[in-house]
DNA sequence: TCGACTTTGTGTACGTCATATACTCGCGCT
DNA sequence: AGCGCGAGTATATGACGTACACAAAGTCGA
């Protein structure tokens, strides 16, 4: 359960594409049925027991393809990422707005990944592939090199947690809103307050409307900055 | 280990006040032990039964105060959090960037905190402060009314993940440009490569520069939009 | 063709975890 | 004086990750 088990022997199994041939089980058949379990169920549900269980094995079976179960949901992550979306040859400012578009469909499709500890900066060849294609569109921008990295981590950043919020959210329903209504008293917090008794918070759980709004603050932004 | 136990346990213990006089043990002292704990040795410490050995009591004792280990988590969370930065009195620009600061730091003195499950939206006394302090000079900056929720959460979406890429980045050293070097090729990755010979990508794991650059992005666009 | 070595999967076992259930004690009230 | 209830304990259960020792089955050199 701790961090590695040596970072640089999960990072040659992210890149690793040959699959020794005799062997019934397989690292890509493990992570795939990991995955469905995960999308299925959640990543609760992903044990090394229910994992090899799901193929037919025992759980000790897992270890002879993979080191433990950290490099497991690491390679999850990874493969379950997927290409990112395939260049539109529009302008820039829709190019990545395709991209964050790409990005929250993915993320809503596997909540689970926000939940699994990655190694901070992107490693798997997905990921990376993904980071491309922030990237392409931004320096397409005309925004300094120097800054190109710090953008696209700033957007893909917001993108992610704001997923991870759309998809935190509990049901609640009408139970929120009341016991919130009870406590947020206008001394204490004004703005949310007013903003409440305006309606203004009115719709919740809708998360997306952050992210295009946002995502085009960042935009005009940019315009400005390279105009 | 699910996700509620009651979402409306949770708020109800997240606000409670009064502590029940005839007992050693209290609400208070075993989130404080807790939080101690996660802060020292990180969130994969935090069990039941160190929590409760910390304070010299079985483990099972703990439930006598709080309904479960979920509900211990919320609890720490918003209690670590604690209050946001008094308002400077500064213009809106600049008391944002200190939000943000302040944010920050408090993420990396406990990192722990990104890494638990929250209920998407903020519930907790603490939490609601922050946002209230964040939207306060949003409110000011001139933005609509009906835009202002959903810029807040953005920013405050990216400082969280920025954060957690911060905090999550593992020591490597010259490892991992190593590694990343050998796998990305131009042909692959032609962006990434001409921005790594180029060597705009040698301080990697300073993350901090994207938190201001991008904020500025952002307060650039909000200046734009409302001008 | 034979035997040794290697690779793959199994059986069992250990320590840790969250938590249910059933108890014991002692304080405060009547 | 005694009784009830609230606080803390003892013990147990089932799931987890994974170490270790083994077994079977395939590969390869002689």
């Amino acid at each position: 359960m701790s961090a590695d088990k040596s970072a640089a022997a999960t990072f040659r199994l992210l890149w690793e594409t040959k699959e020794s041939a005799r062997s019934s089980l397989s690292v890509g058949g493990i992570v795939e049925a990991a995955i469905a379990l995960a999308d299925a169920e959640g990543l609760g549900a992903v044990s090394m027991q229910r994992v090899a269980g799901e193929l037919g094995y025992t759980a000790m079976a897992l270890y002879r393809h993979v080191p433990g179960k950290d490099q497991l949901v690491a390679l999850m992550a990874d493969r379950a990422q997927g290409n990112p979306p395939v260049e539109s040859g529009k302008e820039w400012r829709t190019e990545i707005l395709n991209w964050a578009d790409a990005a929250w469909d993915f993320y809503l499709a596997h909540p689970w990944i926000l939940r699994v500890a990655t190694t901070g900066a992107p490693t798997g060849p997905n990921e990376l592939a993904w980071f491309e294609a922030l990237l392409r569109p931004l320096a397409q921008s005309g925004l300094a090199t120097e800054n190109l990295v710090a953008t696209a981590m700033f957007i893909s950043s917001a993108v992610r947690d704001l997923a991870r919020i759309a998809t935190e959210i509990v049901p609640s329903g009408s139970d929120y809103g009341n016991l919130l209504a009870q406590v947020i008293r206008p001394d204490r917090f004004p703005t949310l307050a007013s903003l409440m008794t305006s309606g203004a918070m009115e719709d919740d759980g809708d998360v997306r409307p952050a992210l295009d709004f946002g995502l085009n603050l960042i935009l005009d932004g940019l315009t400005t900055h390279t105009s």
